[in-house]
DNA sequence: TCACGTCTCTACCATTTGGTAGACAAATCT
DNA sequence: AGATTTGTCTACCAAATGGTAGAGACGTGA
C-alpha cells in the first residue's frame, strides 16, 4: 500500500470515463488504456469490475460530500442564502469535473448492491438537508411544502443542469465558460424563486 | 410491410429496456429474449444495432411530441396554467412508461449522429416553448429571466423527477401510486413558485 | 401448380469482454 | 547475499457480442 498512485490514477480515470460515457459502455480495457496500463493491473488493485465500480462510487461520494458539507456550514442565517451556497457547491463539480454528477446519476442503471452501497454513503447528508429544510419551513422562512420531495426536486434540477449539457444545447445553450456562468445564474434565481415563502 | 406487428413489438420492447437499463447495458439478445424472438429477426427489421437505436429514439420522440403538443394547446390564457399543463403532460409518461424520459436522457451517452438525429426531432417543440416563454415574460406574466435556460431548467426538473426514482427514494420518497401523486403535486407547486412574476 | 416476396429461423464468425495463472523485475527485509 | 513482498506484465480462456449467409415456412398472385 506504499505506492497508492496507480490505484488513485485508476480511480480518477475510471470516475471520468464511467461518469461521462456511462457505466455500461466502458470496459476495463478502455479504462486501462486511458490510465496507460494493462487491464490486469486494474484487476490487481480491484477485485473485479464490480469492485472497481463500488470504489469509484465511494470516491465520487467522498468528493461530493466534502463540498456539500462545507457549503452547508457556510454563510449566515438566511435560509435562501444557505440553500444558494449548497446549489453553488454542487454546481462547482459541474464545471471542474463534469463526470461526478453524471456518475451519481448512473446509479439508476446499477443493481441493488451498488445502489445500497451509494445510498448508505449519501444518506447522512440527505437527512441533514431535509431536516434543515423542515425546520426553516416551520419558522415560515421557506415556502411550505413536503421537505423530502423538495430536496429531491432541488437535486434533480441541479443535477440535470450539470449532467445534460446535450439537452441544454438543444434549448439553445452555448457550452462555454460564459454559458456556464449564465446557467448558474439562472439556476440560482430559479431555486430562489421556487423557495421564497409566500 | 403488411405485418408491422413484430417491428412494433421490437420497438416498444427496446424502448423499455434501453430506457430503463441504459443503452450501453442492453444487448440485441436481451431485447430479442424480451420480445420472444431471435436476434436475427431484429437484424432483419433494423439494419444494425445503431439503426435500431435511431428508430427507437424516433419512436420515443413521437410519443413525447404528441403529448406535449396537445398540452401546449390546452387550457386558457394564464401562462402558469399552461406551463402546468405541459409539466403534467410530461409527467404522465413517468407513470405510464417510465422508460421514455429515461431514454431521452440517455442521449448524453450517445455519439454525435444519434444526438443530432434526436435533436432535429425535438427542436420544433423546444422552439415553440422558448418563444412562448419569451412572449409571456415580455408581458410581465412570468418571472423575467433567460427563457432558453429556463426551459432547460424546467426540463431538467421534470425529467430528473421521472428518471431518478432511486435518488428520490434516497430522499425518503416512496415509490407507489400515492407517492407518485405527491411528487407530482410538489413538482407543480415548485414550478409554479419558480415562474411566478415578481 | 408454380414462382415470388415476406418473415423467422439455424448455423456460423470475428471481436471483445471480464477474469485466471503465472512470469518477471524492483524494492524491502533479515 | 538471499529470501520475500510488491507491482506490472504476457499469455490465455470461456462467454457474450454484433453481424453474415442462407435455409425453410408461409401466404399471395398468375
Amino acid at each position: 500500500m506504499v505506492n497508492g498512485s496507480t490505484r488513485i490514477r485508476i480511480l480518477e480515470t475510471a470516475l471520468d470515463l464511467l461518469g461521462t460515457r456511462g457505466v455500461g459502455t466502458v470496459s476495463l480495457d478502455d479504462i486501462a488504456d486511458a490510465v496507460g496500463v494493462r487491464k490486469q493491473t486494474i484487476l490487481y488493485w480491484f477485485k473485479s469490475r464490480s469492485g472497481l465500480i463500488d470504489a469509484v462510487l465511494d470516491h465520487a461520494a467522498d468528493e461530493l460530500l466534502v463540498v456539500v458539507e462545507a457549503a452547508i456550514r457556510s454563510r449566515g442565517d438566511e435560509p435562501l442564502d444557505r440553500v444558494d451556497a449548497v446549489v453553488c457547491a454542487v454546481f462547482r463539480p459541474v464545471v471542474r469535473r463534469p463526470a461526478l454528477l453524471g456518475l451519481i446519476r448512473e446509479v439508476t442503471r446499477l443493481d441493488e448492491s451498488h445502489i445500497n452501497h451509494l445510498r448508505g454513503r449519501l444518506s447522512a447528508v440527505v437527512e441533514r438537508c431535509v431536516s434543515y429544510l423542515t425546520s426553516e419551513m416551520e419558522k415560515g422562512r421557506l415556502r411550505t411544502c413536503d421537505p423530502m420531495v423538495l430536496a429531491g426536486l432541488l437535486y434533480s434540477t441541479v443535477s440535470g443542469t450539470g449532467t445534460e449539457p446535450i439537452v441544454l444545447e438543444t434549448f439553445g445553450w452555448e457550452p462555454n465558460a460564459a454559458g456556464l456562468r449564465q446557467v448558474r445564474r439562472e439556476l440560482r434565481g430559479f431555486v430562489r424563486a421556487a423557495l421564497q415563502p409566500n
